[in-house]
DNA sequence: CGTTCAGTTGACTAAGGTCAATTCCCGTGG
DNA sequence: CCACGGGAATTGACCTTAGTCAACTGAACG
């Protein structure tokens, strides 16, 4: 049974959901297309909405002491927003930037927590869904514990993250490796001397 | 309404929880007692149980290149357990350890799963504890990635947290901080120098 | 062609890591 | 009660590596 849409095929990877639970989250959705530059969502602002991305890539990226950290990125195929925004009802600190044109599947988060209300498999899938973000983050977390920069960056390379290091312009990586460009620079250099 | 039971207070801070709901809870609660330097799980074994610490604390470690690696802090009063072991089905990676006589109330996991099976208060509990979960992964890594570890350092003091330098040796918070015991005990001199 | 911006490179600085010696604290046994 | 032992924390000397600042290169785009 392949259903057709890639969002519930997505979400179907999680937790499998009827028809008419389908139903009840293909009403919420809206396409929308983010420009180059533009964001779905900036520092300060609230948190209303979440969406999946159809293609492009965005990035999110905090500010501190003036200087743009970015932290995450997204993909095709991959759901994205200001979901801790969303949760705490309180204001975005990180803002969600599209690094090409992008276009979005987008759902109002009050909705989310409609399903959530009405279904017990929407409720599931929030769950499982938060626990796959919550390794996500813990692997994460450990690495930047536990290695080196240039582990970090070598085992990005290898992982099935490689996506980052092909489409994602340096300054960024760096950034979510936890180091400058200017250090990232000198470490591939080192690497490419082996 | 103060419900008498801890456990069930700590969870009832996600969601409401039936009486009914609590019964199937506490039908699966055993009360144990992990000796200083005793472990509740080893790496490479498979998570099958979590907790919640009545009185004591315990860490849980990471090893790596023959070191352990302290990335967090358990007191009484919160859950603790092979969270990702149990959610995954894969063998731990972790091990957690009391850090002095501790006891607990631990269940199985395999009866938290029947319980989201059951019950949709249940269900939604999974979910939000994951949340808070996910947030606090969220803004520890943040920390990493944007600030120095003197100032990861000064934030713990100032931070709800404070119990982990009240009340953990200063290896294993240098550890929680990604720098060494060396390291922050030179932190430490240079501050207490201003 | 210039302009712009990302990436590289060089020179230098700063900060944490490493290794080893020393001190401090605490519990134990004489 | 004191001496000893062991682990934790501190300190010193030195090393390694990332950060900083600035100059330069190179590719993309108008």
């Amino acid at each position: 049974m392949t259903s057709s849409h890639p969002l519930r095929r997505h979400i179907e990877q999680f937790t499998p959901i009827s028809d008419e639970d389908w139903a009840m989250m293909e009403a919420l959705l809206t396409e929308r297309t983010i420009r180059k530059h533009e964001c779905m969502i900036r520092e300060g602002g609230m948190g209303r909405e979440l969406g999946y991305i159809l293609e492009g890539e965005m990035r999110h990226y905090y500010t501190y002491h003036g200087e743009e950290k970015t932290t995450y990125f997204y993909f095709e195929n991959s759901l994205v927003g200001p979901y801790i925004s969303c949760i705490t009802g309180q204001p975005s600190q990180l803002t969600i930037e599209a690094l090409s044109d992008t276009k979005l599947l987008v759902f109002p988060y009050t909705g989310l927590q409609k399903l959530y209300a009405q279904s017990k498999a929407w409720e599931r899938f929030g769950r499982v869904l938060t626990e796959y973000l919550a390794i996500g983050l813990e692997e994460r977390m450990v690495g930047l514990l536990t290695q080196s920069p240039e582990e970090r960056y070598t085992q990005l390379l290898s992982s099935n993250k490689k996506k980052i290091i092909e489409r994602i312009p340096q300054q960024h990586i760096a950034n979510y490796l936890g180091i400058t460009p200017v250090s990232l620079s000198r470490i591939r250099k080192r690497l490419s001397e082996k």
